[in-house]
DNA sequence: AGGCCAACGTTGGTGCGACCAACGATAGCG
DNA sequence: CGCTATCGTTGGTCGCACCAACGTTGGCCT
């Protein structure tokens, strides 16, 4: 249980006005979704960025700090905070380029990979419940049109 | 034109892992939006929660301001903020509730509520520009998802 | 009546995420 | 050679959600 005052997350007496509005409800879905997401995901290790870093190595291989910046769209100064935690944990190694000192090239380790697998089965028993209440037409549907919202056909 | 540098908010190269994951997704639609309409907002001199206690207040009538904070999901010390803002621009009066001398009676002044129809205008705008690639059934489709999502069983 | 508990508004602080500015080092190109 | 761009890094800002504590006030119970 949550609710420890303040905020309570009610909210189901919102003005009639905001249900309807696709940005409060998004912004309001994402919260939710994040919060309920959060607690598994923290139990299992997991922190910040994690997850995306880590999954976007294990697909692209080895890269430069700011490529995958680039392709999460996380700025330059905040992968490195999340770097050094990958790196204390031992998930990533970063060495310099030797084909352009300037790059880091950042890999994934054994333990890397490993803890991947582990969040992968920790959002995905998230999701199921944050989805509890939608078939597999409705989840289909949702992904369908949030892919679309993300990612305008270019 | 964004883009000044950083993020570039591209994410089209992002791994495929992470599309068709509800809570990234949702994460990332939060962002879009509230990018797309923060500029378009804060153009129409709207700040903050403003729109959602006005919109409140406008639907419920004048109210203390835990109780609108309790219906739209916003702490109680975080209220104290924004309605600090609203009274500073002329939006809201906070006067002595005389039947409970703990609450405020938060009112909307003549000009809340012009400042609740520009916004209105502003946000109907925004929402049309984040929904042009889709049609109205999609919109609707994505709404009713939505709202369940933010509103789990009863 | 008095005593206890809950709610109110307010202050102050925390953490996180996104963003931006600047630096030294390096690469590419004219 | 200079000029410009990119890289990783540091440090800082801003907004949002959250929490703890306080003094005030109301409601309730015995």
């Amino acid at each position: 249980m949550i609710s420890h005052d303040s905020c309570e997350q009610d909210q189901s007496g919102a003005p009639r006005r905001l249900w309807g509005m696709t940005f409060w409800l998004l912004g309001r879905a994402a919260r939710n979704a994040q919060q309920l997401t959060q607690e598994q995901l923290t139990s299992a290790g997991m922190r910040r960025g994690f997850y995306g870093v880590l999954a976007t190595i294990a697909e692209f291989g080895p890269a430069a700090q700011a490529e995958i910046g680039r392709r999460l769209g996380i700025d330059r100064s905040d992968m490195v905070a999340i770097l050094n935690d990958l790196e204390s944990e031992g998930f990533i190694t970063r060495e310099q380029d030797s084909t352009d000192r300037r790059r880091n090239r950042v890999a994934l380790t054994r333990a890397g990979r490993g803890a991947l697998s582990r969040f992968d089965r920790a959002i995905a028993e998230a999701e199921d419940k944050l989805l509890t209440a939608f078939t597999l037409d409705e989840r289909a549907q949702l992904v369908g049109l949030l892919e679309r919202l993300v990612q305008p056909p270019q």
